[in-house]
DNA sequence: GGGGTGTTGATACTTGGTCTCATTGTGTGC
DNA sequence: GCACACAATGAGACCAAGTATCAACACCCC
């Protein structure tokens, strides 16, 4: 469950605290995308303690690792989805915020063509791709 | 300069307002990305009266038209650039700001391949590609 | 030039996030 | 196991971005 965003924070040498222990267990009972009012919402129902500073100072610290990753919903909210440190895009269901993972599957092709038409040199990118799962989908 | 703007608004049919048109030359002036604040921070200085709403207001309006584009950037802000109605994906340089427009180059294989691994029927996508332009390339 | 209606700005409010700081809890070395 | 140094916590003030409300106003069509 979130025994591996533990993990991951106690390799990368930051204290294994109640509070995070806590809050690591509410993203792990999440599925898609959610966002930091939605843990703090969960937080205060379960009557846990733990301020809303920590949660955001636990965000901040889970997306430095790369164990969560920020999204920028259409709506303009933040969301957070759980993450695999590596390099790679988002489909995002726009109907039941379900999350699926996708590697570069010819996006530097992309980025080096905007390049030459350009000039710029190309530091970063970020592709984010909205529609329905397939769940959401048969149900319509 | 703004009359682009002006022209395409009037088009759709709203009213070219006194501080509609201010607003427009101030965004008529920048050059490269900006946001809310910079609009109000630039009405302010110049002692036009317009009401910080007024601004949020415009923005919207000139966003479902096409006519300009947020962009999120990479530290979290909402910024705005000018923009053609049609699709594309802009460069926007992390040092200066400016932004280009790149047409579609390829990224409908790549959301298709996306679509094909996933099982996700693909609605949007955006893909902001975030590095340095040619002047600032060469300023190093 | 009036008049209906879309627009405005002042202001209050909400929401998302940061800062500060006194108190607490954790990991570490012994 | 215990003490200690220092990271982390939560309460609360604070700040910034954006929205809602509403009486006054101005655009535009006639
Ligand atoms: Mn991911
Ligand atoms: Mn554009
Ligand atoms: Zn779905
Ligand atoms: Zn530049």
């Amino acid at each position: 469950m979130s025994d591996e965003l533990l993990r991951a924070l106690d390799q990368a040498g930051v204290r294994l605290t109640g509070p995070r222990r806590e809050i690591a267990a509410l993203i792990a009972k999440r599925n898609g995308h959610f966002t930091a009012a939605d843990l703090i919402a969960d937080a205060s129902k379960r009557r846990l303690g733990v301020g809303r500073a920590t949660i955001f100072r636990l965000l901040d610290l889970l997306a430095e690792q790369g164990l969560v990753e920020r999204v920028d919903l259409p709506d303009g909210r933040h969301a957070y989805v759980p993450c695999e440190p590596s390099h790679h895009h988002h489909l995002v269901c726009v109907a039941c915020g379900a999350i699926a993972e996708v590697e570069d599957c010819g996006i530097d092709a992309v980025t080096s063509e905007a390049s030459r038409r350009s000039g710029f040199t190309i530091e970063s990118h970020r592709l984010e791709l909205f529609g329905r799962c397939p769940n959401c989908r048969s149900a319509n």
